[in-house]
RNA sequence: GGCCUCGUAGUUCAAUGGAUAGAAUAGAAGUUUCCUAAACUUUAGAUACAGGUUCGAUUCCUGUCGAGGCUACCA
């Protein structure tokens, strides 16, 4: 039993005893106490003046006697209004410690035998991947991380839109103006050489738009009629009919895109178990709608359309075929639903999409779970906020788009620049060198990009770069590294093996309290994380962590101290706190250096 | 127009209805003979506006103002 379940169900007892009330240690909540005050847990009594009938501070002072004498690891109390502060005896923190200590399994929950599917990623083949779609692969790529440590068997998918108008565009583009170009001949990356035709296609037919305007034919008109648009229209329909010339134009393209976006993956550090692609899935969900005309969930027109009438469910009609018996997108999303299933017989499914398509997925789900799905109660969309940039949104056709490739690198020449400028890399090889500011970099961008809650808009300030300093993924890296450091410093003089079986020292700090009581927590953060699918509660954790341990070096002599169980203690928390930062970061997709 | 998000220090972000609204950064002032100064210490600075609900509101409700998104027989 946990320290707080001891706590919570004392308090209930005491609520029973005291006050003559049952209250179930589930239905009650504790919290820790603020730093201002003394004591690690708060219980707030405010709302159980009704129950207790007298005053909360009253209360608070009958409840902590109860508690000093009724609950073992509970050393004293104090009581400001209504909050009751619960302090522990040290006995119990070092009890707590040493079973974080000699936990194999520490920061990993047993298999909970749920299959959970992680969609994310989902690009198109068209352009190549810029700054939104970084925070898409990071969140969906640390969600994966925090499922399976949660227990959870995850299977991430990516489903590639490998099919439409945007690459008959592509395609068009290049039919006219490629003249044979590769990414070999031109020296682009694949994805970028993609998207260069999908901007000359924009350009030409901007142009042929406003000449036709000029001819006084109205802007809707135009847009339709402009002769590069009916070109990709007319294309798009080869396609549909397995034109040999077209399906071979879209291989050699998409392949070029997919050697991009594989190389831009792995630089990322993002993976995938299963890629589905558009072009095979488009065609789905038909027999779905069979199934809901059946059923009686969707029903047909006059005119040969079918809809799903949601409004008992507080929205409108929504289209799901139509009139010329073809699918829409939505059609489309509740086949490929079906296949996860089918493929995986997966309990849930989280889709990672920005929050544009918030009501698309309400709609989605909803259909879902009317249709009598098994996997309908454990549909997520961890929708996330869009990144914008100090000059406002980001539009690829304007051409103000942070583009992936070129943002990582930036990235990592500035770790470079500023780990060089610090004199961080004696003695390192080039190689290990590199493999440092591959680190630094990429930490610093995935830290920033998770440590926002994932539904809030961010801003993203390309300029400024990303901080190193703060809260920032180096700033933990380089807590890491320096306790790596000690660590080393005390293996050399054989104080880590008395570190490994330490023995309790006489007294221990406040500091040291709270480091244990924090990494004491790090389970919760993960549950908690897994439940709300955010890498930012894990983020912040991280940070508080580090700056807690930063502040214990500053204060305590490691080295200098004299008593032999203290310093043994000292490097055993030591320890626990890297290992912990090093579970914690995993769980974000950042690497931790032994040195930097 | 209708629907959905969101408005917190100069800036970027926190805060299951709880204490004196926390951090980080930028500003000001300090700290390197133990292991790494990408660190630490001190200091100043904020809930868009107006009501309501209650012991107590950044949080819940209503209205106003402001930002963004959705509102296709596009994907």
């Amino acid at each position: 039993m946990t320290i707080q379940e001891q706590l919570l169900k004392g308090i209930s007892k005491a609520f029973e005893t005291l006050f003559d009330h049952k209250i179930d240690p589930s239905d009650l909540a504790l919290q820790p106490t603020r730093k201002e005050f003394t004591g690690h847990y708060t219980f707030v009594l405010f709302p159980y003046s009704r129950i207790t009938k007298s005053s909360p501070e009253q209360s608070a002072r009958r409840m902590g006697e109860y508690l000093v004498s009724e609950v073992e690891p509970v050393g004293g109390y104090n009581v400001v209004k209504g909050f009751l502060n619960i302090s522990i005896k040290d006995q119990y923190w070092l009890d707590i410690f040493r079973s974080l200590v000699q936990n194999g399994q520490y920061g990993q929950f047993p298999p909970n035998g749920q299959k959970v599917m992680v969609e994310y990623s989902s690009p198109n083949t068209n352009k190549p991947l810029h700054l939104g779609h970084l925070r898409n692969n990071f969140l969906g790529f640390s969600v994966s991380e925090i499922l399976k440590a949660n227990g959870y068997e995850v299977i991430r998918a990516n489903l590639v839109n490998d099919r439409g108008i945007h690459i008959c565009k592509s395609m068009v583009a290049y039919k006219h103006f490629g003249n044979g170009e590769t990414p070999e001949s031109s020296g682009l990356k694949g994805d970028h050489l993609a998207g260069k035709y999908y901007v000359l296609f924009d350009t030409h037919y901007k142009k042929q738009v406003a000449e036709l305007m000029e001819k006084g034919i109205p802007g809707d008109q135009a847009k339709k009629s402009a002769p590069l648009m009916k070109e990709a229209q007319e294309m798009l329909f080869q396609w549909e009919n397995g034109d040999e010339e077209v399906i071979g134009l879209w291989k050699t393209m998409n392949a070029w895109v997919y050697e991009g976006f594989d190389a831009t993956y792995e630089r990322m550090g993002v993976a995938f178990d299963k890629f589905y692609y558009e072009s095979d899935t488009y065609l789905l969900g038909k027999d779905l709608v069979e199934e809901g005309l059946q059923k009686g969930v969707f029903f047909k027109k006059e005119d040969g359309s079918v809809w799903a009438d949601l409004q008992d469910e507080g929205l409108d009609e929504k289209l799901v075929l139509r009139a010329d018996g073809t699918s829409v997108y939505i059609t489309q999303d509740m086949g490929t639903a079906d296949l996860k299933y089918r493929d995986f017989r997966i309990d849930q499914s989280v889709y990672v999409v920005g929050n544009e398509q918030d009501y698309h997925f309400e709609v989605l789900f909803k259909i879902l779970k009317k249709l009598g799905r098994p996997y309908g109660e454990g549909l997520y969309h961890l929708s996330y906020g869009m990144v914008d940039l100090p000059s406002g949104k980001m539009k690829s056709r304007e051409g103000t788009v942070v583009d992936a490739d070129d943002l990582i690198q930036e990235m990592l020449d500035t770790a470079a620049a500023h780990t060089e400028a610090l004199g961080k890399i004696e003695g390192f090889s080039e190689e290990q060198a590199h493999e440092l500011y591959e680190m630094i970099g990429m930490g610093a961008l995935k830290y920033f990009l998770l440590k926002v809650d994932p539904k809030k808009r961010m801003l993203f300030d390309p300029q400024e770069s990303i901080e190193f300093q703060g809260n920032t993924g180096p700033f933990i890296q380089y807590t890491h590294a320096r306790i790596s450091s000690i660590l080393r410093r005390a293996e050399q003089t054989g104080l880590l093996l008395a570190a490994e079986r330490f023995e309790n020292p006489s007294a221990i700090m406040d500091t040291e309290t709270q480091l244990i009581f924090l990494l004491n927590t790090y389970e919760d953060k993960i549950q908690l994380a897994g439940e709300e699918h955010s890498p930012a509660v894990i983020a912040q954790f991280l940070f508080d962590l580090a700056k807690e341990y930063n502040r214990f070096y500053a204060e305590l002599p490691i080295f200098n101290e004299t008593n032999g169980n203290a310093q043994a203690f000292r490097i055993a928390l030591s320890a626990q706190v890297a290992r912990t930062l090093r579970s914690g970061m995993k769980l974000l997709g950042i690497t931790v250096p032994e040195k930097m």
